[in-house]
DNA sequence: GTGAAAGCGCTAACAT
DNA sequence: ATGTTAGCGCTTTCAC
């Protein structure tokens, strides 16, 4: 069994010839550019149709746009992510932009290599969730391409963001949890060594929230942070410490519903249960912490509202590269559930 | 605060300039083909390196490969997709590939909307991950751009495949229930309109599986299957209507974890719980299935291997397009967890 | 309003 | 072994 040898593509000149008018003409109509007539318009829409015509990204890249928006998502595993992209696709489905996603990357190499592969690819604009890469970095990619950076704080004329408060979102968990009656409340972080990126970094800026409204509530003794890795397996294994200590906290807020999973586990492998033993918290309000047998009490940052905004200002900026740079930041909702109950007596 | 200005791209002509060389001695190096002399390369290497030179995808499309691979997953929600993915990026990561993914698409006009945009774009191939189009669909877009499909049962001389054995999965789950002592063992299945996907798609094959299984254990009266879909939501439906039956099941085999999620989600709303009044397993152990609190049943189909196997078949296909088409069936294993225990006495 | 023609950055015949 | 050159499919001056 062989397969079909490839049929020739449909090209702008074989529409040209079909309708009986120049390339240029065809041109002009498929980017509804000024300078056709009516006639005109009609009648090459018709040979478009005809004939099956679809424009080559890639020949259209060497001239002008692609039409395409690349995404950057870091971990294709955390829950939170789809929905941003809902977001992203959802603002984007009405316009003949085409988003394309990389691969989920995991540290600054990787990043750099996606982000490379799509300004080679002729994207027309980047939106880059949580990178962890150099802020000039960031804004070298901006240079090149339009960019839109969502989830890390941190201003930058080159490029739009769009965050949440995380310093109002941990006080949310804290104080949720301290209204229950907790005081040992610990918190697992997602480690973090550069110091640019502590200050911009949505983990790095949970922990700071979670550290201060500790000291609000005067449980500034009771500070316990644990630094893994905001995946399933760091927080199974800051759960691990927690639980060996010797005085064990009676609540733990993960800073992402990732987290929390493997807190979960960690919890039943402990022989233990949430939220009888341990009362748990994340972040994210991802559909899992929704689940019957899980019920998370966590942090809504709205991720769809998130991508929403970053697809519009990407446009924007798409249409204007030399417009001022715009941050928005959206409040985050605590959603409380069933894994959250007062400490035990 | 305005952005600075986008700086010119660093072509092949700069690079050969530089190097005091052709363009044509720069593009052999580029593609390691034959006619350039070790100085030739060391020089023109240099020259790359020094000025920071990465060959534009979008300009190589036009007259060769964009060392691109599309991939399309149907729904990035499912757990169980990003283990393929890990599986052919895994595959990919040291060759000049990159991959890029279409965002979930669900259903066939969207499917359509991605693998075009993807064909038009000039990707070197295609992994497309259990896709609902029409045969006649998948084989066009094998005839234009190489294809791996994943996910899927059909053979065709267009296209490669690789599945696992759905068949022996679902029985694998019955015969497990049935051993614990089960007997009136129902099955939550994905519901199916179109004929030809009936014989090809994933979830109708494990509904054949089970029945053929239930079948083969004496079980034929107790065959109850309710059809709804591969989501959440059909889970919970679906379960909400086994649990109003007169008599109820003692065990739930749902086509997939995610399936399975939503029973337990009902299951847990109705009061009851798993597994002591209902024995509950899933399909793709994902990893959310091994979490503490769920624990379910599941079946391992290596959406790892899947993937390693996509991206090699796809490799050889690009190298090689009229090789003869390849069908590649995993066996799937049972993983064993709390969700199951025999029933109530 | 319309079309001829010059490229965009790269590869591949085809010389030399 | 190396370079010259003609495109790939499209957009965009710039004539008419």
């Amino acid at each position: 069994m062989k397969p079909p040898a490839a049929p020739r593509r449909v090209t702008i000149v074989d529409v040209a010839r079909h309708a009986q008018v120049s390339t240029t003409a065809v041109s002009k109509v498929l980017r509804n550019a000024y300078g056709a007539s009516p006639e005109m318009r009609a009648k090459v829409r018709r040979a478009i149709d005809e004939l099956g015509y679809r424009p080559l990204a890639a020949a259209r890249a060497l001239r002008g746009r692609t039409y395409t928006i690349g995404v950057m998502l870091p971990d294709i595993r955390n829950p939170f992510f789809p929905e941003i992209l809902d977001g992203v696709t959802g603002c984007l489905g009405d316009t003949e932009y085409q988003v394309l996603l990389g691969p989920g990357c995991n540290g600054e190499k990787e990043e750099t290599r996606v982000t490379e592969a799509m300004i080679d690819r002729g994207m027309d604009g980047l939106v880059l969730v949580a990178p962890v890469s150099s802020r000039v970095r960031l804004e070298h990619i901006a240079s090149v391409v339009p960019t839109v950076v969502v989830g890390r704080h941190g201003r930058s004329p080159a490029y739009d963001t769009v965050t949440n408060d995380d310093v109002a979102g941990a006080a949310l968990v804290v104080g949720h949890l301290a209204g229950l009656g907790h005081r040992r409340i610990a918190h697992i972080e997602h480690h973090e060594t550069d110091p640019t990126r502590s200050a911009e970094m949505p983990n790095a800026r949970r922990a700071d929230g979670y550290r201060q409204a500790m000291r609000d509530l005067g449980l500034a003794e009771e500070i316990d942070v644990v630094s893994t890795s905001y995946t399933q397996r760091g927080g199974h294994q800051g759960a691990q410490e927690l639980l060996a200590r010797p005085e064990r906290p009676t609540a733990v807020f993960a800073g992402a519903d990732i987290v929390a999973m493997g807190v979960l586990e960690a919890v039943a492998e402990a022989g233990l249960s949430v939220p009888d033993d341990l009362s748990v918290a994340g972040y994210d309000n991802t559909t899992f912490s929704a689940l019957g047998p899980i019920s998370l009490t966590s942090v809504d940052q709205s991720g769809r509202e998130m991508g929403r905004n970053a697809a519009r200002l990407l446009l924007e900026r798409i249409t204007d590269r030399s417009k001022p740079s715009v941050q928005v930041t959206l409040s985050p909702e605590l959603v409380a559930r069933r894994s959250t109950l007062p400490p035990p007596a």
